[in-house]
DNA sequence: AACGATACTTAGGACGCAGCGA
DNA sequence: TCGCTGCGTCCTAAGTATCGTT
C-alpha cells in the first residue's frame, strides 16, 4: 500500500509490543504522526432508466435529475409505516420542494397526489435482481469491496496500522430518528469535498481530494482522535471519522474507563453515605442532587442532559425527569414506599420499574412534587453540569456515567459468582455466563424488539425437544430389555444401550438449556452491556477459571476489541 | 449560570450471509 | 441441494461530558 514513508518506516520498529505495552502519552495529546487517505464519499446518483415513471395527479410527469433523486428515497421507503406519518410527510415535502425546478414546484403542489409506486416497484426489482446474482457476480462485488477497505479502511497512527471505523461517508437520504421525533422525513443532504475537514499530522502525506474538489480545511489537531469531520444538516451537529474500537486509542479510553470504575469501587461505600446524609439536608438543591444520585446509582438511569424542545424526541434520563414521569405509592402489593417509573430514554426505549426506595427518598420525591404541574421538571434545581461538579469532588475523574460502568461491572462479577456452578459442563456454565450478563442488561434496561420470527422458531425448538424427549423414552426402553437379556447372557448390548441412553440425554439437555436462554433473551439484548459497560478482564478471568474458551463468549471483532484485556487478565483478577 | 460548540461513547435496527438441518 | 435462521456487520442516531465565551 501506498502510505507514505514515514508511516511504514515507524512501523518497522515496533513489531512485538502491543499498544498496551507502551508508554503512555501526556495527558491530551492523542498522537504524533497521523496519515490517511481521507473518506469514501457516496456514489453519485444514477437517474433511473426513462421506462420508470412518476405520477403527479395521475399523469406521467417527468423530473428534474434532483427532485428526482429525492423523490427515489421517499419511494424506496413507501413499504415503512413513517411515510404515512403526518410529521414524514410534512418535512419530506417541505425540502423535496426546495430540490424542484420552478415548474416542478408549481406543478407539484400536493404530495398525496404524487405516485411513487411504479419506482417503488422498480427498486423492489433491483433488490430481487441483486439476490438472484450469480456466484461470480457477487464475489465481484465482495472484491470491490475488499480493495476499498484495503485502500481506504487503514491509516497509521504512530507505529501502529490502524483499522478505521466508518471510512465511508454517510449517503444522502431522508432523515429517520428515533421515536417520534420532529425532524423525521427531513432531507439529509449530500456531502461533497467542500463540507469535509481532514485532520492529519503535517508531516504525512495530505489525502487528496477529488479531482475538480477542494477540502473545506487541512488541519493539525493531535490534541483530537478523528481522521475527518464534516456538519451534518439535520441537527447541525458535527461527523466524525475516528479508529475501530481494535485501535490504541479507542483501547487505551476503554482500560482507562474501567479504570475509573474501580477507582469508584474503593470509595463507593463512602459516597452512597454522603448522598444519604444530604437526603436530610436543608438545602433543596443538596437534597434534589442526593436523590437523583441515588437513582443514577441505584437504578443505574443515565445523567439526563437537558435538549433543546422541538430539536428531538422527546426523552429523558435522571435529571431531566419530570413529574410526570413518576408516581408515588405509599403501599403498592404489600411493599412501602414504592416508586412507578415510566419515561422513554436514549432511542426512545420505554423506562418501566416500580422500586421500593427509602421513605426518606419517598418524602423528598413528595417535596419535590409539590405544587407543580406533570410538565415540570422533578429536579428543578439540578442539571448534569451540577450533578458532574459535585461528582469530581467526591472522587477525581467521576460523572454520572460512571456509576453505570461500575454497577455493570460488579453486577457480572458478582452473578458469576453466584451462578457458576463448578460441577455444571461448559454448554450450563456459559449459561450461567449469559444469566449473568442478562443481568446486567435489565439493569441497564437494554431492550431490543423481539425477533420477528421468534415464535415461530420457538416452537421449531420445542419440537425438537419433544422428538428428544421420545428418543429417550425409545432408548430407555431398550435399554431396559437389553439387561433382561443380560440376566441370561451377558454381553456388550446393554453396555452400548446405556451410552446410546447417555448420550440422548446429554443432547435433551443441551435443547432445554437453548430453549431457556432463547426464551429468557426474549426482549433482551446482551450485547451493548458487553461490548460497552462490563468489564472485559472479568469475562475473560471467568474463562480462564472454568477452562471455557473465550472463543465461546466473545465473537472475533468481540475479541479484537478487547485484545489488550484478554492479554492482560489472568484467572484471579478482581474488578 | 446560560449557551453553543466540540469530541467522544453508547445504542438499536436493518440486512446479508454462513452454516445448519431437512 | 435448498431453504431457513441466527449471528455478525454495518449504519448512524442519540446520548454524555467538557470547554470557552458572555
Amino acid at each position: 500500500n501506498s502510505l507514505s514513508q514515514q508511516g511504514v518506516l515507524c512501523r518497522r520498529y515496533v513489531t512485538v509490543m502491543s499498544w498496551w505495552e507502551e508508554e503512555r502519552y501526556p495527558e491530551g495529546i492523542k498522537w504524533k504522526f497521523l496519515e490517511h487517505k481521507g473518506p469514501v464519499f457516496a456514489p453519485p446518483y444514477e437517474p433511473l432508466p426513462e421506462n420508470v415513471k412518476f405520477y403527479y395527479d395521475g399523469k406521467v410527469m417527468k423530473l428534474s435529475t434532483k427532485a428526482e433523486e429525492v423523490a427515489t428515497f421517499f419511494a424506496k421507503m413507501l413499504d415503512h409505516e413513517y411515510t404515512t406519518k403526518e410529521i414524514f410527510r410534512k418535512n419530506f415535502f417541505k425540502d423535496w420542494r426546495k430540490e424542484m425546478t420552478s415548474e416542478e414546484k408549481s406543478t407539484i403542489t400536493s404530495l398525496s397526489k404524487c405516485d411513487f409506486t411504479h419506482m417503488s416497484q422498480y427498486f423492489k426489482a433491483q433488490t430481487e435482481a441483486r439476490k438472484q446474482m450469480s456466484k461470480e457476480e457477487k464475489q465481484k462485488i465482495k472484491e470491490e469491496n475488499e480493495r476499498l477497505l484495503k485502500e481506504y479502511g487503514y491509516c497509521v497512527m504512530d507505529n501502529h496500522k490502524e483499522r478505521i471505523a466508518n471510512f465511508k461517508i454517510e449517503p444522502p437520504g431522508l432523515f429517520r430518528g428515533r421515536g417520534n421525533h420532529p425532524k423525521m422525513g427531513m432531507l439529509k443532504r449530500r456531502i461533497m469535498p467542500e463540507d469535509i475537514i481532514i485532520n492529519c499530522s503535517k508531516d504525512s502525506k495530505v489525502p487528496p481530494p477529488p479531482p475538480g474538489h477542494k477540502w473545506k480545511e487541512v488541519r493539525h489537531d493531535n490534541k483530537v482522535t478523528w481522521l475527518v469531520s464534516w456538519t451534518e444538516n439535520i441537527q447541525g451537529s458535527i461527523k466524525y471519522i475516528m479508529l475501530n474500537p481494535s485501535s490504541r486509542i479507542k483501547g487505551e479510553k476503554d482500560w482507562q474507563k474501567y479504570e475509573t470504575a474501580r477507582r469508584l469501587k474503593k470509595c463507593v461505600d463512602k459516597i452512597r453515605n454522603q448522598y444519604r446524609e444530604d437526603w436530610k439536608s436543608k438545602e433543596m438543591k443538596v437534597r434534589q442532587r442526593a436523590v437523583a444520585l441515588y437513582f443514577i446509582d441505584k437504578l443505574a438511569l443515565r445523567a439526563g442532559n437537558e435538549k433543546e424542545e422541538g430539536e428531538t424526541a422527546d426523552t429523558v434520563g435522571c435529571c431531566s425527569l419530570r413529574v410526570e414521569h413518576i408516581k408515588l405509592h405509599p403501599e403498592l402489593d404489600g411493599q412501602e414506599y414504592v416508586v412507578e417509573f415510566d419515561f422513554l430514554g436514549k432511542d426512545s426505549i420505554r423506562y418501566y420499574n416500580k422500586v421500593p426506595v427509602e421513605k426518606r427518598v419517598f418524602k423528598n420525591l413528595q417535596l419535590f412534587m409539590e405544587n407543580k404541574q406533570p410538565e415540570d421538571d422533578l429536579f428543578d434545581r439540578l442539571n448534569t453540569s451540577i450533578l458532574n461538579k459535585h461528582l469530581q469532588d467526591l472522587m477525581e475523574g467521576l460523572t454520572a456515567k460512571v456509576f453505570r460502568t461500575y454497577n455493570a461491572s460488579i453486577t457480572l462479577q458478582q452473578q458469576l459468582k453466584e451462578l457458576t456452578n463448578p460441577d455444571d459442563n461448559i454448554p450450563a456454565k456459559i449459561l450461567s455466563y449469559n444469566r449473568a450478563n442478562r443481568a446486567v442488561a435489565i439493569l441497564c434496561n437494554h431492550q431490543r424488539a423481539p425477533p420477528k420470527t421468534f415464535e415461530k422458531s420457538m416452537m421449531n425448538l420445542q419440537s425438537k425437544i419433544d422428538a428428544k424427549k421420545e428418543q429417550l423414552a425409545d432408548a430407555r426402553r431398550e435399554l431396559k430389555s437389553a439387561k433382561a437379556d443380560a440376566k441370561v447372557r451377558r454381553d456388550e448390548k446393554s453396555k452400548n444401550k446405556k451410552k446410546a441412553v447417555q448420550r440422548i440425554e446429554e443432547q435433551l439437555m443441551k435443547l432445554e438449556v437453548q430453549a431457556t436462554d432463547r426464551e429468557e433473551n426474549k426482549q433482551i439484548a446482551l450485547s451493548t452491556s458487553k461490548l460497552n459497560y462490563l468489564d472485559p478482564r472479568i469475562s475473560v478471568a471467568w474463562c480462564k477459571k472454568w477452562g471455557i474458551p473465550i472463543e465461546k463468549i466473545y465473537n472475533k471483532t468481540q475479541r479484537e476489541k478487547f485484545a489488550w484485556a484478554i492479554d492482560m487478565a489472568e484467572e484471579d483478577y478482581e474488578f
